[in-house]
DNA sequence: CCTGAGGTTGCAAACGGTTGCGCTAAGCCG
DNA sequence: CGGCTTAGCGCAACCGTTTGCAACCTCAGG
């Protein structure tokens, strides 16, 4: 029972491959009465063109790769979500690929990405990624990408980021609006242009309310297990203590929220928390979560469109863009003002 | 900067391509001269095969085809996470469909798998699905394949589920003997192998402890949004009232305990809640939630190497088998002991 | 010196499809 | 009625690789 080839139908009706092949294509040369005979039979086979040997011959492959630091994580899988959901309508499949936060898989995904001969690379840099010259060639190779979430500023491509800075800075002001003063922050690796970003936003906000920044109170994760209850003990051993936690990932807010717990520190009496996460829960959490979410399933699809454009004029470059997309500070019980306002 | 080919090797060393082609696999027939020359020429142009001409011609396109019905699952997710890795190691690439629940949908899917010439599928079934002639033809074809969770036990072919049975049967003898008697079961469509079993689980544990089953207590949910609360009301309007939840899913889990927060019902004293879930953050909840997590990575890994076993010994089949993995009740808040045990 | 074997290498077909071009027959015009 | 156009179709090359087989050379044995 394998699958119809186009030999299989020119050979039922008499014709040649080639004679099959544009009247499947409904060109010009054939006449009416056999495009219909072979439409017909082909339709009757139920007969799909070979994708394999479609890329073999022309360029397009109809597949795109996703290159993600981990699939299980609120963030990416929602922005793969988004991905999938306009591959498909535009007939395009999409091939997934994890760095586990490490570049020389990142490399070798990207490797195995162009080997496959996909037409076109989602990707959202690793934390260990400092170099992108991988990058930097397949651009030279004009193979369409585009960046997302965890992006490199200084490369010619499209990229598609949530406003990190935007979103910190409005977490932090609101902190500061709730009469806190010492707020830490519980980042994740310094390369990545998003702790930057929001790193600036939160020093932004300090320095709006003239609040001195202290680099003590910055700490950064590592993505590695159980990292948050280290942290937090250092942070709460410092003197005086942070009277607010903002952090920067899923992880870091679970396991902070969990270490504050444990210590049996009071959320939000004794400290404030307040999180950048993409988690459902957040208002189901003890005590109800405050939190910047990310649009992930609106970046996932702008980027999947973005490429897509890219793949399909690929004359007609508009240029490199950075798009950035708006983040929602969502404030509950975790960040309750404080009973005596010192504003 | 095209890809280098073999016959760019073959020009540049004024061999043939066959010569070329052999050398690279170490064929005996070549020389070792030539063979040395032809593969430091190859390392120096960093030439790799073009694996779609590969998969053109040989059967093996080093790809597996994951369906699911969703991503932005935390079962899901955490199965393809594992998936991968062991795809990862043994040389294979993933390429991800999503079938959004709909059986058409995962109908095409698998129709696009096939085309796309993956070497085997890996498949979780839509909850829409009951016909399940799509995968019975795959199987006549002899295309590798491996069900995964959402199983279809009719069918002759290798599946790997989590303990549903049991697990259900543990949760529900755990809200038993914590006193609860009116428990009601929320859970997903009654199709699945999964909701089958699960509910199997609860009503062999009522029996077990002399509780009549009332079919007025279990309810079936939709994936829809907000489906939990109607539910949850009707629930809470039957008299007696339900005195524990128990949810078959995520959504189902965290919608319930919304909706009930929102009716302000104390968890656990008025109803106690405890959930299949494979949620990160259920220890943080309001109160903390009591769960059954099923091993989703383990799953997905455990799926994958049998496949990558039917596929590479296709063979020596050893016959369609069932492998199920345990689940883990952990107890916590919301569900609980009642001051006043009535055992 | 001829023959045959063994060791190397190249030719060509094949995978499934697309496409430039050539061929045939019919129709049209002058 | 002859030549030209045009519609409709087939031939063959090509994408990158593998592989059966033929071809060639060398050398040893008879």
């Amino acid at each position: 029972m394998d699958p119809v080839t186009i030999k299989d139908i020119a050979h039922a009706l008499n014709l040649s491959t080639s004679t099959v092949s544009r009247a499947l294509r409904d060109s010009y040369e054939i006449s009416p009465e056999t495009k219909r005979l072979v439409m017909e039979y082909a339709e009757r086979l139920n007969y799909r063109p070979n994708p394999i040997a479609l890329s073999l011959k022309g360029s397009s492959s109809k597949a795109l790769a996703v290159i993600v630091p981990q699939i299980a994580n609120n963030f990416f899988s929602q922005a793969i979500n988004g991905i999938e959901a306009i591959a498909y309508n535009r007939g395009y499949h999409v091939i997934i690929f994890q760095t586990h936060e490490s570049y020389e898989r990142e490399v070798a995904n990207v490797q195995q990405a162009v080997s496959r001969r996909v037409d076109g690379l989602l990707l959202s840099l690793s934390s260990e990624t400092s170099d992108v010259s991988h990058l930097k060639a397949l651009i030279d190779q004009g193979m369409p990408l585009v960046l997302f979430d965890r992006v490199a500023g200084e490369l010619p491509v499209t990229q598609v980021v949530a406003d990190n800075f935007g979103g910190a800075y409005a977490a932090t002001s609101h902190l500061l609006q709730t009469g806190r003063r010492r707020i830490a922050h519980l980042t994740i690796p310094p390369y990545l242009s998003i702790t930057q970003e929001r790193l600036a936003g939160y020093r932004a906000a300090l320095e709006q309310y003239g609040v001195p920044f202290d680099e003590n109170l910055v700490r950064y994760g590592t993505f590695g297990p159980d990292e948050a209850g280290p942290l937090v003990d250092e942070l709460l051993a410092l003197s005086p203590p942070p009277d607010a936690f903002f952090t920067a990932s899923d992880r870091l807010a679970l396991g902070c929220l969990g270490a504050l717990h444990k210590r049996g520190v009071d959320v939000p009496g004794q400290v404030a928390l307040l999180s950048f996460t993409n988690s459902q829960s957040a208002h189901l959490l003890n005590p109800p979560l405050s939190t910047v979410t990310q649009p992930a399933q609106e970046i996932g699809q702008l980027a999947a469109e973005r490429l897509i454009e890219l793949i399909e004029r690929k004359h007609k470059s508009t240029g490199p863009s950075t798009m950035k997309l708006p983040t929602t500070l969502v404030v509950r019980e975790s960040s309750r003002p404080l009973p005596k306002l010192v504003m």
